[in-house]
DNA sequence: ATAACACTTAAGTAGATGCTTAAGTGTTCA
DNA sequence: TGAACACTTAAGCATCTACTTAAGTGTTAT
């Protein structure tokens, strides 16, 4: 549906806010409402809705209401997604160092 | 020096434009001038130095400069912070839900 | 010396972001 | 029924972001 570049957007954006990732460790414990949510941070509920909502675009939070309440819990699609673009490139980066050293050693006695 | 809170703040947000993505791409392969940065982006040079100067503040990429060309390359270890801020939270979601399969299992003969 | 090159600085702008307060809506409990 | 609860919507506002163009600076090749 969407391009991975697209979703990378929304997911790095949505974690490069600490709120947010409070949000985020909270809810990797286990799913919690909104006012759970909100307790630790030092927000006024609308705020905590809109990280909320963030998050939720992002997919790396899904959310169902009930009753009078709401609770969110973490979708780990995305999360494995952004956390699988930074390891290859940090594997392209060390399989190019190791070539680099294989090519130093090869080439050692000129 | 940095708290680790600020690290992944400048981090995620560095990650989180596709033109820096795309410069860390670049960079994974090996190092490169501005200009070869720049040249597979549609976007003027002062806007490739603004990227730049975002990836080398979070601390993902350092640059030196010799004569009038700036030779750029990747430095893993902020890169390595922020996948495994996702792999531990990602672990710690997946032990959650162990647990709880587990507790399903345990109490399933009622 | 001089022209081309590879950035670099500065300034401006439209739109996004991260809050806020005030005023709702619908749900549940006494 | 009515108060308390758990959000939700709307509007406003100060930054911050991602560009742009125009005008530099210092380096290198001719």
């Amino acid at each position: 549906m969407f391009r991975q570049d697209a979703i990378l957007d929304l997911a790095f954006q949505a974690l490069a806010d600490p709120s947010r990732r409070a949000m985020v460790d909270r809810l990797v414990q286990g799913p919690a409402t909104v006012s759970e949510l909100a307790k630790p941070l030092a927000m006024s509920l609308p705020g905590v809705m809109q990280h909320l909502a963030v998050l939720e675009a992002s997919g790396l939070v899904i959310s169902e209401k009930v009753g009078r309440t709401r609770t969110c819990k973490i979708d780990p699609k995305v999360l494995s997604q952004a956390e699988h673009w930074i390891a290859e490139r940090r594997a392209l980066w060390e399989r190019r160092l190791d070539r680099l050293g294989q090519f130093l050693d090869e080439t050692k006695d000129d």
